[in-house]
Formats: C-alpha cells, structure tokens, sequence
DNA sequence: CGGCTGACTCTGG
DNA sequence: TCCAGAGCCAGCC
C-alpha cells in the first residue's frame, strides 16, 4: 500500500510543513497548529519549534500563544527577532504587547493542501 | 532501555 | 481579573 500517511514521518516534520502553510502578514496559535496536525499537543507545537535549527526556512515568527503573544523563552534575542520580523511582514502590536487574533490570525491550510497531506480537512 | 528536556492551553477558585 | 495546577508527547543521550 502507499505509505502517504503523515504519520508515516516524524510529528516533528508534519508540523514544520503546516507551519510552512502560513502566509507571511499571518500569524497562528500553537493549539490551532496542533489542531491541524490531528492528534498532537500545542506543547508538542512549542517542542518542535523550539527544535527548529538556526537558518530554518520554517516560518517560525509566524506562531503565538492562544493569547496572540510572543511565548517566553529561554533565549530571549529570539523573541526580539520575533517581534521584529512580524512587524516587518505588516503585523501590528497593541499597546499590551499582544497581536489582534481578530485581524491576523491564520484563516488554516486550503482543504486541497489538507487532503493531499492524508489530514482530516474537517478540522 | 530509562531519564531528561522543551517557544502551551484550559479550568477552577 | 489574576494565579496555580494538571495534562501531555517525541527525540536524543
């Protein structure tokens, strides 16, 4: 049989692909990426992002916590160049520091990307 | 094969 | 409205 299963490669690489979905002046949430993925945790979310190498060409800026927040970390030079590239992509900060969902967050993959991806497009 | 390590989210008081 | 606690999974030594 054909082994097009996401589940066929590492969790870790499904979600480096969703993330790659995100057009830049868009952000997503952590839950919703892991909502796409299927059965996976907005920490495995973190997890993987945290993993990402240096120069990924994963569009990693692109992804907040449920409170459309830059996430703490431990590098904190990270977090600036976070800030900074989504400000450069058209995305705006409100006084509190966080991003309005309401007008940048990610609408989700297109259902053709989600089927071909062997993914529930109900989601 | 056991243990360690990470960039979250939700619920209740 | 704010804070604390619980749930949770894969990779890599």
């Amino acid at each position: 049989m054909k082994t097009e299963s996401p589940l066929d490669k590492p969790i870790y690489a499904l979600i480096r692909d969703i993330v790659r979905q995100i057009p830049a002046g868009r952000v997503a949430t952590y839950g919703q990426i892991a909502s796409i993925a299927g059965k996976c945790t907005p920490r495995m979310v973190g997890y993987t992002m945290s993993g990402l190498p240096k120069g990924s060409d994963v569009p990693w800026q692109r992804v907040v916590n449920a409170a459309g927040e830059i996430s703490p970390r431990g590098n904190f030079e990270s977090t600036l160049i976070q800030r900074d590239r989504l400000e450069a992509e058209g995305i705006t900060f409100q006084e509190d520091g966080s991003i309005k969902l309401d007008d940048f967050l990610w609408a989700g993959p297109e259902w053709g990307w989600l089927v071909e991806q062997g993914l529930n497009p109900e989601i």
